[in-house]
DNA sequence: CACCAGGTTGACC
DNA sequence: GGTCAACATGGT
């Protein structure tokens, strides 16, 4: 792939859609709790769950992980996998409770993921969240999004692969890696989904033959 | 009514 | 290393 195609794209994206200003939330603790609650689930349903959260005070990872699960599973079950998330929910916030944040966010990247997917229910995906958009780190998230988009131009590669990828032809900037990702799934709902990639316009300027 | 959504896990090859 | 079912509600 030629070194500067990847800013190319994003300056295609931001072209079309303008910055995006992810992700919304008033507090770090609020980003892990969404990046939880997303898994395999819209944002509009996650967006009723944190409110229900923030009604309780169950938006800190003290009283979170102290909350009755029953509890937590009502709160949630608007983002489906209820059962699941609101024990992940638990798990992470237990975590949290014992583990200062800004000292984990200080840590080197590489090290604070590594703790990250230690943790039951956080994955490549939400770890990557987690490191970018609560701790300000540079990570770059890979979702089904960036996979699909990035497949139907070619380029077919696993989390780690593609994640490789844009870190090696990107400037290391935590700004970029925020709207990037964040451009990447607002342009394929609208241009680039399951159903439809007729209107894409990253397809006919930069699809290429292999990988 | 069928399909999909800002994934992760554990079992299996 | 990779693949696959299970997990579940809500919107189009």
């Amino acid at each position: 792939m030629k070194n500067n195609e990847l800013v190319e794209i994003y300056r295609l994206l931001m072209d079309e859609l303008g910055p995006q200003y992810w992700w919304p939330a008033d507090t770090a603790f609020e980003v892990v709790v969404g990046a939880i609650l997303t898994q395999q689930t819209k944002w509009s349903n996650v967006e009723k769950a944190i409110m229900g959260l923030k009604e309780q005070d169950l938006l800190e990872p003290c009283s979170l992980a102290d909350a009755d699960i029953s509890l937590l599973e009502e709160l949630v079950r608007c983002c489906g996998f209820y059962r699941q998330k609101a024990s992940r929910l638990k798990n992470i916030a237990e975590f949290f409770a014992e583990n200062d944040m800004e000292s984990l966010f200080c840590l080197p990247v590489k090290e604070f993921r590594e703790i990250l997917l230690s943790i039951s229910g956080v994955g490549n995906e939400t770890a990557d969240c987690i490191i970018l958009y609560a701790a300000g780190r540079p990570k770059f998230v890979i979702d089904a999004y960036t996979t699909r988009i990035m497949a139907c131009m070619g380029r077919k590669g696993n989390y780690m692969q593609l994640q490789r990828l844009f870190e090696e032809n990107l400037p290391r900037d935590v700004d970029l890696y925020k709207e990037y990702h964040a451009l990447i799934v607002e342009y394929s709902k609208a241009f680039c989904s399951r159903k439809r990639c007729d209107d894409c316009l990253l397809r006919g300027k930069f699809e290429i033959e292999g990988l």
